[in-house]
DNA sequence: AGTTAAACCTGGTTGC
DNA sequence: TGCAACCAGGTTTAAC
């Protein structure tokens, strides 16, 4: 699930709630794709600074008085969301961790196991820095000009379409928003990233911000298990053009959308609007 | 070097 | 109804 909104979602409810606030425990549950790294008990007492994103990352950062605790790295994987709650109860079979503070417990959710807790003392250091390391620009920098997209699009020879995915061209798209800001663009999936002129790569990269944009109005996409820290489902996948909905009309042209297999992935688009 | 497949894990849906 | 097969928002690691 979680791709750049429902993360950035995430990050704005957690972020003010927890700033400031007191570490009283650390509890894990089953393993995640790697372990903490860390003694979670050595945590305790920290307080948590300004909650940060790159990519589909979040960063927690400690401090313990005036001195730095390193900080704990996120990520929600396929199926992990996070709720933030005064009175959190028991963890469930499949809460497998717990930032117990005097502002409340926030829990993270996730059957799948594929995300992640890690302890760093830094961001610009192991494990985080080489967790991030290969991360490209983030959608909404201003650094990231259309001459600068276009040129990391030259620089791939792979489908536009797994590119999009690979986050180096620009971090955030997952499987459904570059679905989708294909198709906002009019461009083919599988046009090789290199064959795309300068005006078509300038399009694609507004129309991946406006995609990213309107999925953060709505709260991201929830197609089963995410939900925002209050528990709240996003809206977006009800107005998704293409996005699994394989044999419906397409809402520009009315032709058929397909679904076709890229890199292990389901791709959906509009054959009738998106052109190599 | 660069692209592709396998791996991690659980549960819901589909099809026989 | 039962059970096997397939599918799902991601990303690292190993293998061509």
């Amino acid at each position: 699930m979680p791709e750049l909104p429902e993360v950035e979602v995430t990050r704005r409810g957690i972020a003010a709630p927890l700033l400031g606030a007191r570490v009283q425990a650390l509890w894990l549950g089953k393993p995640l794709r790697w372990p903490l790294g860390h003694d979670p008990a050595a945590l305790a007492g920290t307080l948590v600074g300004e909650v940060t994103r790159r990519g589909k990352y979040l960063w927690l950062p400690l401090q313990r008085g005036p001195q730095a605790a390193g900080g704990l790295l996120l990520h929600l994987g396929m199926s992990g969301s996070l709720a933030l709650r005064a009175d959190a109860g028991e963890p469930g079979p499949h809460d497998h961790f717990d930032l117990r503070t005097d502002r409340g417990t926030l829990r993270l959710n996730d059957p799948r196991r594929f995300g992640a807790v890690v302890w760093s003392p830094a961001l610009d250091r192991a494990p985080a820095a080489t967790l991030l390391a290969r991360l490209g620009p983030e959608p909404f920098d201003p650094a990231l000009t259309s001459e600068r997209f276009h040129a990391a699009l030259q620089a791939r020879r792979a489908p536009v379409k797994a590119v999009l995915l690979g986050g180096e061209a620009v971090v955030g798209a997952g499987n459904i928003y570059a679905c989708e800001a294909l198709h906002r663009a009019g461009i083919h999936p599988a046009l090789r990233a290199d064959r795309i002129s300068r005006p078509r790569a300038t399009r694609l990269l507004a129309a991946l911000r406006l995609t990213l944009a309107r999925a953060l109005d709505l709260g991201g996409s929830t197609l089963r298990d995410f939900t925002d820290v209050h528990g709240a489902s996003g809206a977006y996948q009800a107005e998704a053009a293409v996005y699994g909905r394989a044999g419906a009309a397409c809402p520009r042209c009315g032709g058929l959308v397909r679904r076709v297999v890229q890199a292990q992935r389901a791709t959906y688009f509009c054959p009738g609007c998106q052109r190599r």
